[in-house]
DNA sequence: TTGAAAGCGCTAACAT
DNA sequence: ATGTTAGCGCTTTCAA
């Protein structure tokens, strides 16, 4: 082709006139309407099949009110929503659960687009339905975009007493409990965390989980650093800990490529896993199971996640009754780190 | 909000009613046309804020006969692309190159969708252009969607007496040759290499470049084993190289994933890097540079390939004349892997 | 079971 | 500079 037109696509009418019958009873056909004679609709989708053609969607949406496509809104940085085993878990859970409906994703990802084109997007008709992964502090634009559109956020909100509708989350206080009480259980006894963001939900109850079970076990809690859920930054979070106190003989990462970021820190240091350091992670990604030792970590079930998402926002807009919460548990997987 | 139906949104119309102009009056300043004079601008800005209107989409669309969308089709399952730096960085600059743009991008991940969905979707006018990456053998859907809508691939196609009209591609050839040359140079005598499905340009290309480079400086190419550009695979391919040759002093791996996978397997042989074996990867991802020890590798500009596809489709979609090939130049970064 | 007709909310000539 | 008037391609009452 040329530049640019785009060869002519065929219309309902053309299939009509071609097949001789209304353009209402074509529609009735597309949209498998069962009262169609077999006959006719034989002929019309003959006609269909002819002329190649497929229903403009522009058109459908218009006319239906409705737009058969829901979009899945990740307020984060591209580099990291491809490099997260996390996001593309729940990615895969949601195309999982939309596999097998008529909606389409549309993945709208904040750093690129803005936080203002994202919200005209969502409410300009684009989308049935929102899915939001990673709720973070501050995202009362979304919350406010609830009150229009049915949205099913991912991940409680920061604040408890903010009470957005509908989320899926997981356990994850009860999971940095078990990776805590598991290390403790091991006979550590200078156990350091490397905790995430204190704005996001995660980063919070994993350090609470952890802070809890070292407090019941009457030891100290107070080797705490701070990373940002990145390899890097969990490799200098360790040095940190390790210049802090190097007697320390345990480290709990609050996800798993920090856990992987320490496990380089503490080669350098001379150091081995988990001869001196017993080391556990958290979401049990791809990456924990072919690391060096294989990493034990707090199973996150990420894929189930999206589905759950998915099914949940589907619910929703075609009006079923949904329970606004919804908690997937975690369990700790034991492996050679610990 | 209780279930489906969505707040009531704002019409254009209401939007023309309280400012007291004409809906295509509205219509103007929405779209920001110069001929509207600043006061009547002012006073429909005031209505538009005051009511909280957004244009709907489909009804614009329909009218304007053009969607503000482009969709990036990636032919690959959902976890290779959000395991593959590459894709990561393809998607930034696409994202990039939008951002100063009205367009939208729909991600179509083919795993997911199907590709007949996928061609139904492009050509339902979902879209005003796409974007393919990663052309495989067979796509010939796609290249058949090129006749009704605008299409930029990313990679030649697999067969080169097949014009595919617009493409956007990274010189693979002389990557591998620079990469083969360097090993040559550094006074490695038997060097392998781990290639990329052969059924995929980049594949191709990069162990032509190897091999011609081998062959022109009297060396034998012989060592030649397949892996599918994952690090597990690299390190069953270098696996069996060692098996074939353990004193092959050299391997040049068509990606970096693979590279690193390579490295496992050559430690477990108890070797050394690059002591022992020299290791020169492609495509200089994320984790080249941090790798132990960081690996010399090939420079392809993932994310120039993403904006340029994105503009140059762009630019085809608004009917300007784009050259029908870009091909993006490829440099050698040697680090301490060679 | 089928068709006729009235829009969905907007843009784009064409007038003025 | 602004308004009028047709549709864009489809779904959906309402009648037949």
């Amino acid at each position: 082709m040329t530049g640019v037109p785009a060869g002519q696509a065929p219309t309902l009418e053309m299939v009509a006139a071609r097949a001789g019958v209304s353009r209402a009873t074509v529609s009735r056909v597309v949209n498998g309407s069962p009262k169609v004679s077999p006959d006719v609709v034989e002929v019309v989708q003959q006609a269909i099949a002819a002329l190649n053609y497929v229903p403009n969607r522009a058109a459908r949406s218009l006319a239906s009110r409705r737009t058969q496509a829901i979009a899945l809104v990740v307020p984060e940085s591209t580099s990291r929503v491809f490099n997260d085993p996390f996001f593309a878990a729940l990615v895969q859970g949601v195309g999982l659960a939309l596999a097998n409906t008529e909606y389409t994703l549309s993945m709208l990802i904040e750093s690129e687009t803005g936080s203002e084109k994202t919200r005209r997007y969502l409410l300009g008709g684009n989308v049935d339905g929102a899915l939001v992964a990673s709720h973070h502090t501050g995202d009362h634009s979304y919350a406010n975009v609830s009150l229009s559109l049915p949205v099913v956020f991912g991940g409680r909100p920061l604040d408890p007493t903010e009470s957005v509708n509908y989320t899926v989350d997981v356990d994850n206080l009860h999971g940095a409990e078990l990776a805590a009480q598991h290390l403790v259980d091991r006979g550590r006894s200078r156990i350091a965390t490397i905790a995430g963001p204190q704005d996001m939900p995660p980063g919070v109850d994993r350090l609470r989980g952890f802070t809890s079970v070292l407090e019941r076990a009457g030891l100290s809690a107070d080797l705490v650093e701070f990373g940002d859920f990145s390899p890097a930054s969990g490799a200098t979070a360790m040095r940190r800990l390790l210049e802090r106190d190097a007697s320390l003989d345990a480290v709990f990462a609050a996800n798993d490529q920090m856990a992987i970021g320490a496990y380089s820190a503490i080669a350098e240091a001379g150091l081995t896993v988990p001869g001196d350091i017993a080391v556990v992670g958290f979401d049990d990604d791809r990456y924990a199971a072919t690391a060096m030792p294989p990493l034990t970590t707090v199973h996150q079930p990420s894929i189930e996640m999206g589905t759950e998402m998915a099914r949940t926002l589907v619910r929703l807009i075609e009006g079923d009754d949904v329970p606004p919460t919804t908690l997937l548990p975690t369990k700790l997987v034991v492996r050679q780190s610990s």
